[in-house]
DNA sequence: ATATATTATGAATACGTATTCATAATCATA
DNA sequence: TATGATTATGAATACGTATTCATAATATAT
């Protein structure tokens, strides 16, 4: 039975050699004659050897770890975003530390969690970030980007669509289709995307002299969507366009239309945000409005990555555009 | 601007303590007079202090990290999963590195990444776990579960339904229902999943002479789902009743019965497993079997860190029951 | 052959912490 | 007050690795 942990010591007796030696053929990059190479890689394949990544990043100073906060794991939107995020950051040697923040704002305990870690960089999806919790991570040099939201004041690098774009475009889009009255399913109001979203939205309408529109707080889920598309339809029977704050409100929304006995688009449209898989499932065949994941996930770890190799890099915000996806929730001409 | 990261040395001059006194404030359980212990805790506020996790873990030997290796984190029902494991084991101090195996077979490279963070125990999900690969796991005295899904020969935990039950179950309710001629659109057939899915199914349909049942074979996704039912309803319009190794497959086999122009459950009665939430949603309304997540995964974090604790720990398998969600997918009488 | 450059290696050290061991300070007891 | 027990502290060390520095072995040029 071999020992609980081989070490690099245990190698270099084995293969007759120094620890150094043994550590220069695992770290790399160091000149090894290739006969004690050779032995050090079976002693290390005899011994089940694998290096300390804890005592590698002591000396190293480097952890190769990033740390991925989100909220809501379950929102499909979130799921692919995780996914590609460890596709990527996997490919490039790094791991993910997953931290699902229960809470409105990542709390002190999750920022500790990172920090002890010395994490290389943090990721922050849909999960607010505080400004002295941004603090924190700024003292320790860590980089951070917020994925899908921005704040003001932090002066963290952001990675987002163009929210208020995009909203102002899909306004214009329904009025011009002929809907007179409309109700907006939120998220939490507490976030850029949300007001972005709102905000344009709401502009375009006043523009067009509407003011038949209703405000829905939500929380982006399912089940948030359903209530609130509930309440409204049933309280208000003359609503012709229902706009999500995203993607699985939408789903929500149209089931609870459904229903309720009401046709979707013929009676009442919906248009989502995101472009998740589901949108395109027959039962639902939602128009939406994509965020480029891919993209924003490339340009995101970009980002990181710079952020990590040079400390003196300034915070860079990148938005993006999106486009509509048109599908069947919306009632044409 | 203090220094990129301050070390317990720091804080100690600081405070005018030596290193060590430091160290047992933060360990904790050793004595320091209130005195000391004050005047460090203000120095390493001011100094902004985290202990560093990797130095710890060196000379503790305890990482408190835990490998999550996943397959297909798109499933709801993974995503789901995922959450709670982080939910429960962060409560209890336990930090998740993730990992989302792209392949069928957890890959050498995979486990050399959890083998040299140390991880104390490793949870594996929905991927499969070759006899080697768990060699080098127990190798190194790592902890090893099985959640929903075991192998004969790799002697780790594991915890699961047991499908072969619960799938003789719901042959038997679907026969006495009436229905006579059958579909199963399985997961891959390398899985103890699928196969005592599979076997029990059809040993039910064997017993009260009914050959009428056709196997697409399938992968767990939705589109697979979506694909096979399409090819399967298609070739075979007699087909009364598909049985589907899983909830999402199940959601793609009804949009896709559906878009053919045939009536669920009137035409055709579909039949899932797992129970995920979206099964609930009106759109779909299917009929399934709930596995009992929670309780699954409370047995599995039991499992594990008893096995953590205690090193002579023999593998332990647990078996759950679960039981059938009646909805509207399935034609009763 | 000799001098010089190159390659290969080991000894020693540092990373930041927890812990053992020894000792100093404080307390309780007789 | 003297003695022993208890509490509080620091010095030293170990965890497993990467790296610097010095030196030995080898190759190359003159």
């Amino acid at each position: 039975m071999s020992k609980k942990h081989s070490t690099s010591q245990d190698v270099a007796e084995l293969a007759g050699v120094s620890q150094a030696t043994v550590s220069r053929v695992f770290a790399g990059g160091a000149i090894v004659s290739e006969k004690k190479k050779k032995k050090i890689l079976e002693a290390a394949e005899a011994l089940g050897y694998q290096p300390n990544a804890h005592a590698r990043s002591l000396i190293t100073r480097r952890t190769r770890m990033i740390g991925v906060v989100m909220r809501n794991i379950r929102n499909p939107f979130y799921s692919a975003v995780l996914e590609i995020f460890h596709n990527r950051l996997s490919a490039l040697g790094y791991h993910l530390i997953f931290i699902n923040s229960t809470n409105e704002e990542i709390q002190e305990k999750e920022i500790s969690q990172l920090l002890e870690y010395n994490v290389e960089g943090v990721i922050i999806t849909d999960a607010l970030l505080s400004s002295s919790a941004a603090l924190k991570f700024k003292r320790s040099e860590i980089a951070v980007v917020l994925f899908n939201r921005y704040t003001e004041q932090a002066g963290s690098s952001s990675v987002f669509c163009d929210n208020y774009l995009a909203t102002k475009q899909i306004a214009a889009y329904l009025v011009e289709l002929g809907h007179r009255s409309f109700a907006f399913i939120s998220g939490p109001s507490d976030t850029s995307t949300t007001l972005d979203r709102l905000k344009g939205f709401e502009e375009v309408l006043k523009e067009r002299n509407i003011t038949d529109f209703m405000i829905e707080p939500g929380n982006y889920t399912y089940e948030s969507g359903f209530k609130s598309a509930q309440e409204l339809m049933t309280k208000n029977k003359h609503i012709d366009c229902v706009f999500c704050g995203n993607d699985i409100i939408a789903l929500g929304a149209m089931d609870a239309i459904r229903v309720i006995g009401l046709r979707i688009p013929e009676d009442v449209s919906v248009f989502g945000f995101d472009n998740i898989r589901m949108g395109a499932w027959p039962s639902y065949s939602l128009t939406t409005w994509e965020q480029p994941v891919e993209e924003m996930i490339d340009g995101t770890i970009e980002i990181l990555l710079n952020e990590i190799n040079d400390s003196t890099a300034k915070p860079k915000t990148l938005m993006f555009k999106g486009h509509m996806v048109v599908r069947n929730s919306v009632k044409k001409k």
